[in-house]
RNA sequence: GGGGCCGUGGUCUAGCUUGGUAGGAUGCCGGUCUUGGGAGCCGGAGGUCCCGGGUUCAAAUCCCGGCGGCCCCA
């Protein structure tokens, strides 16, 4: 790679899917190299952007009560098979160990696909009353689909490397219906800090999780037009308890089934976080995420090396105490260094050369406008503060010109045609299974969700019988 | 699911049609001069040509299989 194409990226809005495999490598995010499909290497860089991802939504569980913990990745056929509707739903895409060491095994291994059945498993030891309900775990593992479909870097990957995965155990369905709830106020706040714009839907009856009752997905769009699932909501009712006699006795010394729902996300909300913002020098992280916030490039010139060498290291002891500075004093030139951290996502470049040692200021570059101000020294904790704040505030007006830009309300059949593989697109629908239908054959899509009862009182007739709508649909490619 | 293209030092690539010493750029290391948007110059190191088999005196090159990557259509 040459100085100039380490640092330059195919045009997003030419070739939107060349441009994130060349994001992700070149902000050394994921090395793409390893050699079995659907599989890649997190980078420090990119370990670090994702732990910071992670921490996010580890407060947020921990805020909601919820418990980590960790269950071993590995699971017998018998447990994973309990439940019919379940297994049915992952039969093509198991990873099955046969063999240990050079025998043969009596009964195949499964790596994870998700964890509900190694958890309820054991579960049943620890769920004996309602005293012990509602439990509420999560973990954070690798869990493996063998995709069919193919692989992309993080999109659709066949070793989901940090599945954020939370699993609830409850007395009523009707605290299993608060839970969901709840999972979706996580969601929303979790989106929120990332700054990805999503609209939350319930699945159709005919595309639910493999077992659930019902479920919700979070959904975004991306630039390429493709609707991307972000994330789950389901709830199980009772359907996993029978299947795996997870059983409770309540105050009445009456053995009720336990009421479990479950909630998994993946690294593909940094996939959304780095294709919205990106831009085609690179990522454009939000403060809040990015491994450093502020990285300070000195610019020395003869006769001031040591003085501008010892302002950088004061500006940079000052700003470590409040954020994660980087001072790269290293041997390369000024331009190389703005053009490497540019495309590494630092929200603020620090400029400090002759003229700010002389005049006691500091040269403030912003990653998402690329504007250039001048600041005193002083009181830098406070100015750089509140440009944070300003960076935060811009980054989500984009966010949210992005997503008004990428969806589309239509009302008819036609309008969904005209628009399909380019945005996401909403109608009214009356809520019948045959309208459903009808719409994905007419369209030749499926129908990704619908906001429910959203369109009672709005007056909108459904877009196939024309009755009264009740719910407003999603429909679009999708991943 | 159907079709097409591709795999060569860390990276990008030439060579493949027509078999015969793997060439360049960039990066890396040492030196030098420098530093306000990708510097220059001098020297140096770095290769299972994706893997396996076949054809041949001889394979990066031709044939078969596998693995991996990309694109288009459903």
């Amino acid at each position: 790679m040459s100085g100039r194409e380490a640092f330059e990226l195919t045009p997003k809005e030419e070739n939107f899917s060349r441009w994130f495999d060349e994001v992700l490598f070149k902000a050394e995010i994921l090395d793409e190299k390893y050699p079995i499909k659907g599989m890649y290497i997190w980078l420090p860089f990119g370990y670090e952007l994702i732990e910071n991802v992670m921490d996010i939504m580890e407060r947020l569980m921990r805020d909601t009560g919820h418990k980590r913990v960790y269950f071993p990745g590995v699971v017998p056929e018998r447990v994973l098979g309990r439940e019919f509707k379940f297994i049915k739903g992952f039969e093509d895409s198991i990873y099955w160990i046969t063999k240990l060491g050079r025998q043969n095994i009596e009964e195949k291994l499964a790596l994870r696909p998700t964890s509900e059945a190694i958890m309820y498993e054991v579960l049943n030891r620890w769920i004996t009353s309602y005293k012990d309900l509602p439990l509420r775990i999560y973990q954070i593992v690798p869990v493996y689909r063998y995709e069919t479909k193919a692989t992309r870097p993080m999109l659709r990957v066949r070793e989901i490397a940090f599945f954020k995965e939370g699993h609830t155990f409850h007395a009523t369905y009707e605290d299993a219906v608060k839970q969901v709830e709840l999972g979706i106020r996580i969601y929303k706040k979790f989106y929120d800090e990332l700054l990805v714009p999503y609209v939350i839907v319930k699945t159709t009856p005919w595309d639910t999780f493999p077992g659930a009752k019902y479920n919700y997905d979070i959904l975004t769009i991306m630039p390429d037009g493709k609707a991307l699932e972000l994330g789950s909501v389901i709830n199980f009712g009772d359907l996993f308890a029978k299947a795996y006699s997870l059983e409770y006795m309540d105050k009445n010394g009456e053995k009720k089934h336990v009421n479990t729902t479950s909630f998994g996300i993946s690294e593909r909300s940094l996939a959304a976080l780095v294709s919205i913002h990106g831009d085609n020098r690179g990522l454009k992280l939000p403060p809040k995420l990015a491994p450093i916030q502020i990285v300070i490039i000195p610019i020395v010139s003869k006769g001031y090396e040591e003085k501008i060498n010892e302002y950088c290291r004061e500006v940079s002891d000052t700003l470590s105490k409040e954020f994660r500075v980087f001072l790269d004093d290293s041997e390369d030139r000024p331009g190389y260094k703005f053009y490497k951290w540019e495309m590494k996502g630092v929200p603020i470049r620090i400029e400090i050369g002759k003229k700010e040692y002389k005049e006691r200021t500091l040269t403030i570059s912003r990653r998402d406008s690329m504007e250039r101000v001048k600041i005193s020294a002083d009181d830098i904790v406070e100015s750089l503060s509140s440009i944070f704040r300003d960076i935060e505030d811009s980054m989500r007006s984009q966010a949210e010109d992005y997503f008004n830009k990428r969806t589309v309300h239509v009302t008819s059949i036609e309008g969904i045609k005209k628009n399909i593989g380019d945005k996401m697109i909403s109608f009214a629908w009356c809520g019948l299974d045959e309208c459903g239908h009808e719409v994905e054959e007419k369209v030749g899509y499926s129908i990704l969700g619908y906001e429910e009862n959203t369109l009672v009182d709005s007056g909108e007739k459904c877009i196939i019988c024309g009755r009264k709508a009740k719910h407003k649909a999603w429909i679009g490619r999708s991943y």
